[in-house]
DNA sequence: ACGAAGCTCCTACACGTGTAGTAGATATCA
DNA sequence: TGATATCTACTACACGTGTAGGAGCTTCGT
């Protein structure tokens, strides 16, 4: 269970912990949009679950309140979900970027930055 | 209900369908790989789910035996699961493209094949 | 025409997820 | 210090999903 799979509820959870860092639990409900936020108690049953996931931990009390903290990367976590979507396309990304191309979600300058990334890390890694 | 959320489970399903045409339930119980297929009646349920949700649809009777079409096509099962983890990154598809980069996952080459595609696509779309 | 093999339809159940209530402990304010 | 607000811990439940069994209808071979 290194990386366990989360939830959409569960990844709003974890997104408020990844940008505001260590909250309480109502401070992770106060985070949802005003317009459908669930109870209180349903996002203490999320932090708990996600607990027994160890995708939080407990950092410390204040009051007598818990504070909580994301134990697992944002990045791990996207790595994850991105791992799962291509599974689907047989592991391999090209239909994957295929499609966001034909949709026109992806555009050519989308793509030319995604060659300059290629290039920078390129030449990061290989002159050892 | 226009495009229903498959599992991973229907997935396979609509897969053997799409692959191999309109099928029985036996028929597409054969598909799975012999390691860990699933019992008949449980591949059966999963089609009648996927009937339930418009997924498939009875196209003939042979013998006894009835006869599933896919009813969704693959590419547009396929855009669904693309835009459901688009909606975790904001709706945006460059944090996905960097984290292929990132991972190794898109090449260079990969990248650029993307590039002729949107120069041709454009060329389909703009002369008009 | 009868029995075996196969298929359909219905039912069941456990586990995960989303949703939330309640009881009792704890802290805070006047 | 007593009332009020807040938090925790536990419990509950409906729905979706994966998994499959069983009863009964259908077909096919002999």
């Amino acid at each position: 269970m290194a990386l366990p799979r989360l939830t959409k509820l569960e990844l709003q959870v974890m997104d408020a912990l990844w940008s505001r860092g260590a909250l309480s639990v109502r401070e992770i409900q106060e985070a949802f949009p005003e317009k459908d936020r669930p109870a209180y108690t349903t996002v203490q049953t999320m932090v708990y679950r996600l607990e027994g996931k160890k995708a939080i931990r407990r950092l410390k009390k204040i009051g007598n309140a818990h504070i909580f903290e994301a134990s697992i990367s944002r990045n791990a976590a996207q790595r994850r979900l991105i791992d799962d979507l291509l599974s689907f396309f047989g592991g391999s990304p090209q239909p994957v970027v295929a499609h966001l191309v034909e949709t026109g979600k992806l555009t050519l300058d989308d793509v030319q930055e995604a060659e300059q990334l290629i290039r920078k890390l390129s030449k990061k890694e290989k002159p050892r």
